[in-house]
Parts: structure tokens; sequence; C-alpha cells
DNA sequence: GTTGCTCAGTGGTCTGACCTCACACTTCAC
DNA sequence: GTGAAGTGTGAGGTCAGACCACTGAGCAAC
């Protein structure tokens, strides 16, 4: 009980004061998601410090996807559905040793969940965007790049239906992790059709308002995929052999 | 066909190469949990790269929570229980409007889950621990403070029992947004006793295996833990004046 | 043995220059 | 007129080197 220097974390990284001070304008208002935050030079300036300072705290901001940079163009405050930190996940998984089930058993709850509290809280105007995705499926059943475009619109809109945008956001961010992988093995989808029937139970026990029934056949519907993709996954590294070559500018560091 | 550098985004910027080079150096083993990187002066030299750009490469692990940064001492590959960026939700939060129940929501649904796969899959050392952290809450009952500390220990415990380090990770997310207030808030606790009789249905539910039970405990357990807080809070919130002045470098930005 | 100082190592900040990119505007050929 | 090529401007990205601030350990005085 010596030590106790926890209690008050006062700001004492210029980046943190940066982080509470773009936090704070966010708080009261004055910049709202889209808005596009000062030149960097000129922010610096009006905050008393250095441009790099600064950026340490943008960059922290950007890499938690509260700010977005967009190089000769500016940065802006994050829109768009709430995620945490897209990357984040898998550099934790690289860590802690992350195993592809654990993602897809996360993913199974949370959706799940996901979609009983939307059968429970889903107004109308969401009911009629699952309907017109479920459509778009049925329509695109053999374009599976376009098909995986509504699938991902589907499960998003659930999220919304939920009424509840911080387990979003975390479904934000398990499904993001598994996207990018997906993007690559979608070619070998297939079996969409039935695909897009198990999303059309789905979209029909929300519609119909009955929890249990939806999480169900959210369940059932993850657990088919978990499956295919296992599969896509298998087939595709059967035949990977070519490795583009990349000239980074710190492409020949050392092993440590 | 001009150009068509976006289906290989190379690695455009300097901060991601050193992303992905630590990354890649977590990934193949040579470095981890616990280990300390090389100075950062040094390590640029190494990279090829300005000290700056490694340092915002640096600067987004951090934030990620992958390094852990030490003032005069050095920078280290996290260690401990996977967090994926502690303040990020609260970032999320205020951009997008969190509101307190959606937190506990979340809660509960996580930790539901947790505990009905802890239940499934604990194995005797979770147990172990578990009767453990019950026995020294019910030690504890009139120190609030360190009753605090094995009650998230149980949590804790319990989210490693369920095997899914993922699901933990993003409890631990969700429960260290609540921390901070709650450990204001925490003086104000009573009832301790019958938190405590709680955390044991939990603990016994878990012990013999009963998923269900152990859901519905847990979920019992939160919800009369929600409501616990906001009273608490509202007790703090009625008498709440002096406010410590801190005297920081950017202390009278502009309000924009 | 304890206390206090010094010092080396390491992250934190600053400065100001230059590079690269995206966009809008201008110019010119057709 | 209209489209394409060139150019200017403003924004973020990188660099170099200096200096500041913190930590921990070793040394010295007590």
């Amino acid at each position: 009980m010596s030590k106790d220097p926890e209690l008050v974390n006062d700001e004492v990284h210029l980046t943190t004061q940066v982080v509470n001070h773009i936090r704070t304008l966010i708080e009261n208002g004055s910049l709202r998601a889209g808005d596009k935050i000062p030149p960097e030079r000129e922010f610096a300036k009006d905050l008393k410090i250095s441009r790099a300072s600064l950026r340490a705290g943008i960059g922290y901001l950007a890499a938690m996807g509260v700010l977005n940079v967009r190089h000769g163009v500016g940065t802006f405050v994050a829109d768009g559905p709430p995620v945490v930190s897209k990357s984040s996940l898998s550099l934790m998984g690289v860590l802690h040793g992350f195993k592809p089930w654990q993602l897809f058993e996360a993913r199974l709850i949370l959706e799940g969940s996901l979609a009983a509290l939307a059968a429970e809280r889903g107004k109308e105007e969401h009911h009629s965007a699952l309907a017109e995705e479920v459509a778009e499926m049925y329509a695109t059943v053999s374009d599976p790049h376009e098909y995986l475009i509504h699938d991902v619109r589907f499960h998003r809109t659930i999220a919304e239906a939920s009424g509840n945008p911080i387990l979003a956001s975390l479904m934000e961010t398990i499904t993001g992790t598994l996207y990018d992988e997906r993007r690559k093995t979608v070619e070998r989808s297939r079996d969409l059709k039935q695909s897009a029937e198990m999303h059309r139970e789905i979209y029909r026990a929300i519609r119909a308002k009955k929890a249990v029934e939806a999480r169900d056949a959210m369940e059932r519907h993850l657990r088919m995929a978990e499956t295919a993709q296992v599969n896509e996954r298998a087939m595709m590294s059967s035949k990977r052999a070519q490795q583009k070559p990349r000239r980074s500018k710190m492409a020949e560091a050392a092993k440590a």
C-alpha cells in the first residue's frame, strides 16, 4: 500500500493531452462525425505544441478508429458504423494465439444475441432494409462478390436493429477480422442459394419478433458459414505459390 | 490499365510497415509477450527509417495495446490479460453516444455466455481459483476497495475458464470502461454480503458444470450490480464541487 | 546500512526542412 | 465548346538532429 500513483493519472504525456482535448471537442459538440479537423500545422500552433506531438495524438486516435487520416486531403472525425479498431483483434491474435474457431464462437454468441435483440426491438425501417438485402442476395447467388456485399449489409442492419451500438461495434470488430480472408476465398463459394435461404429465415423470425427463433436461425446460419469458410480456406491453401515481391524500405530488416 | 496498385495494398505508410514488421517478429516468435524491443534510436537505424516514423508505428501498436511503452525504461510487448485497447470504447462512446445501459447490456450478454462456457469447459484449476476469490470476497465485505479487487479477479477467472480469449478480451474492454468509474464510487458500496452470495452461486453452478444455471446466476448478479452502481453514481453526483485544477500545456485551447 | 547524488540509457518533445499525395484550377490542343 | 494535360496549392508523411524528462543502478557520503 506504499504506492498508488494510478489514482491520479494526470495528463503527463502531451499525446494524452491531445487525445483528451479532441475528445472534449467531440463531447461538447464542436466536432461531429465526418467533420474535418484543422490542418496539422495550424492545429499544432493553436494548441501551442509541436506538430510532432500533435501527430502522436492524432495517430493514437486514428489507431482507435476515431479519426480518419487521408494523405493530401485532411484528417476527419470517423463516421460510418462504429468499429473498435479494426486490426486490433488480428494483432492481439498473433500475440495471444487466437484460434479461428474462437473467432467463430465469439461471432456466434454476439450475432445470436444481436439477432434476438433485433427481433425484440427492430422497427419497420429495419425490417424493410433486411427484406431488401435478402432479395438482393437471392438475385446475386451467382455473383459471389456482389452477394458478399449484401451479406455484410444484412448482418450490419441486424446489428443496428438491435439498438445496442456497443454490441454492434464488437461484432464489427470480429467480422472485420474474418472479412479480409473471406474476400479472398469468396470466389470459391457455393451453396449461396442455401445461404440466402437461411438469411430469409432469420429475417422472418426478426420480423415476427420471435427472439428465440431469430437467435437459433442465426446460429444455424453461422455454423454453416463456418464450415463453408473452412472448406474454402482448405481449397485455397492447396495451391499457393507465387508471392509477389514487395520492395519495402525496410525489406531486409534483421531477424533480431 | 496504367495503374492497379489497389489490389496489393502495398505498405504505403512507413507506419504500416513498422506495424507489420513488428507483427511479423511476433508471429515468428522473435518477440514474445513481455520482451523488450530495441531502443528507438537503434531500432530505427536497423530499419533504415527515421525515429519519428518508428515512433508512429510504435504509437499505433501501443494504442492497440500490443506494445507497452515506459518512459525512461523501454518498450515492451504486452503481456497480461489480452485487452482490446482499453480506452477505445469510451472514445467511441462519446462519438456515437453510447448509453450506460447499453454498456451493461453488452456486459450481461458477454459475461452470461462466458459463465456458460466456463461451466462447460472449466478445469479444476479454475474451480479452485474461483473458490479462492469467493472466500476472499466474504472476508473483505467490509473493505470495498479490497473486495473490488477480488470481484474483478473472479470475473476474469471465469473469462479465462471459458477457453475463449477473444470473448475474454471483449469482456475486458467493456468492464475496463466501467471500472474507472466504479473505483470512485465503490466507497459507497453496500450489500457486499449479498454480492458475495451471488458470486458463490455462480461459482457453484460453474463447478457443477451447469451452463444454464451459471448464465442465469451471472445475469442476476449483473442486473443487481447495475442497479447498485446507478445508485452509487446518483449519490456521488449529489455532492461534487472541487475540480482539481490541472495545469496543462494546452489548457487555454480555443473552443473552435 | 541508509541515504542521497550522479550518470547512462531510453522514451518524449521540438524545430524546420523537404517529400508525396490529392484536388482544383488553368491551359492548350482539338 | 470540350476534353486532356499541366500546374499550383494545401494537406499529410518523412527526415535529421538536438535537447528535455524519466528510470534505475551504481557510487559516495553519512
